[in-house]
DNA sequence: AGAAACAAGATTGTTGACAATCTATCCAAA
DNA sequence: TTTGGATAGATTGTCAACAATCTTGTTTCT
């Protein structure tokens, strides 16, 4: 009974969530250079703390940091995001393996659920609903790797990994047909990890990261194009 | 000309260096519970900057912070470590696939080179004396991921995920009749990337790895019953 | 006018001291 | 003898001040 009831006693940890927060939500720019000064104001801590939590997130990738010149939130070019989107091809892949062959029955039934809530509300809202928000999306997905039970996946992923892809919201690009059809993947995924086929596991989830990464860098790459780009283009001076 | 000549200019830098060093080395042993002034005086530094980079440290899992309690040294078990080498075998698996497409015809004669050196070391020294440190085994893997040119895989794979491995001293377990086969699927896996070969490299590259996989875990085993595991097994408390 | 050098201001890096918390030892009571 | 609590010591978490470094604006020389 060392902590009584509050959440985090130690500022450290109550700086890290704040700024992943807002870098998250926006409120911090992409790009933006940060001073120590506001940013320990902003979480109500000292420096001392802040200066430890901006060394969490530089080792999540999330701010880099400058030598004597500061610390900037972390901009990624689109060329970062294909890459960091091989990456989660790679992982997610080896996860849904893992996940046919340890998942429990009552895991997989909770999958089932995960994948009709989803179809009802596409039908019901319609298909642009759906994918708004990505919430549903990334439970079907986080419940796959939870049930590869290996535990640096599940941080590289789920810690790691998605909190630098939602830096760009990436969410809208799905909007639209690929609704539909990535619908259709997740069936696959979770019919091949109901039947234990590791293989075909692996090979659905990374056809369907394939096909959602090659469809956002397209939709990224005309975004650009038409100015519509929405990763914080923020003055670096 | 900021930086006149020195290094890391940077205590932070330094501390993180020295305590990887000094984790990797055998130094600090796996388990052992840390003393914040302790450190800090083994590495020249004053407490803020040895906190901060213990944090850094704790990014790339190599100690672990209990509040109010300290820092200890990462402690795997053979369980954690089964689970890092799928993760590596996922990653590596993709960097080869990356490497046959995107390496250049000088990075793929450099990697032969790499690959000639270490059969003549083993038809001169024998066979035992090839893996004693796993420097040729590790810059064979290295060119791989740097071949990729993904730089989320070379840091996750070079920085966080060698250093993890490292711990267990692993090499140890490929001495013997691995060495041989090792060298073998190194040739295979070269073969295929020389060939432009992306899915050829990486069904070859995670072959390669189970295998190694495989053979470290049943050996780590053995050793565990005979009282010859060297993952340094300190008191808790 | 343009460029280089200098100085003032602001920001980062570091240190030491202070407060909050945990751990271990000792003592008393059942 | 064992169990429980209380106290002293050590350790972690935090803060505020100081030194080192960078940035910016001004000045001066060509």
């Amino acid at each position: 009974m060392s902590h009584p009831l509050r959440r985090s006693h130690v500022h450290v940890d109550a700086a890290v969530e704040r700024l992943e927060r807002a870098i998250l939500s926006g409120e911090l720019r992409a790009g933006a250079r940060l001073s120590e000064q506001a940013l320990a104001k902003m979480c109500g801590v000292g420096r001392g703390p802040l200066r430890e939590a901006v060394r969490t997130l530089e080792g999540r990738r999330l701010v880099e940091r400058v030598p004597f010149s500061g610390v900037r939130v972390t901009q990624l070019s689109i060329d970062d995001f294909q890459q960091l989107l091989v990456v989660r091809e790679a992982l997610e892949g080896i996860a849904s393996r893992q996940a046919a062959e340890c998942m429990t029955l009552a895991e997989t039934r909770e999958l089932r659920q995960c994948l009709t809530t989803f179809a009802k509300r596409i039908k019901k809202d319609g298909i642009g609903s759906v994918y708004v928000d990505g919430t549903q999306d990334n439970d079907f997905h986080v419940q796959i790797v939870r049930g590869s039970r290996n535990k640096w996946l599940e941080q590289l992923l789920c810690r790691d990994l998605y909190a630098l892809l939602r830096m760009y919201r990436y969410q809208s690009a799905t909007i639209g047909g690929r609704a539909v059809q990535s619908l259709q993947e997740h069936e696959a995924i979770f019919s091949a990890i109901e039947k234990r086929d590791p293989d075909e596991a692996e090979r659905m989830m990374r056809l369907h990261i394939a096909h959602s990464r090659d469809n956002l860098i397209a939709q990224m790459k005309k975004d650009l194009g038409t100015g519509k780009g929405n990763a914080g283009r923020a003055r670096t001076r």
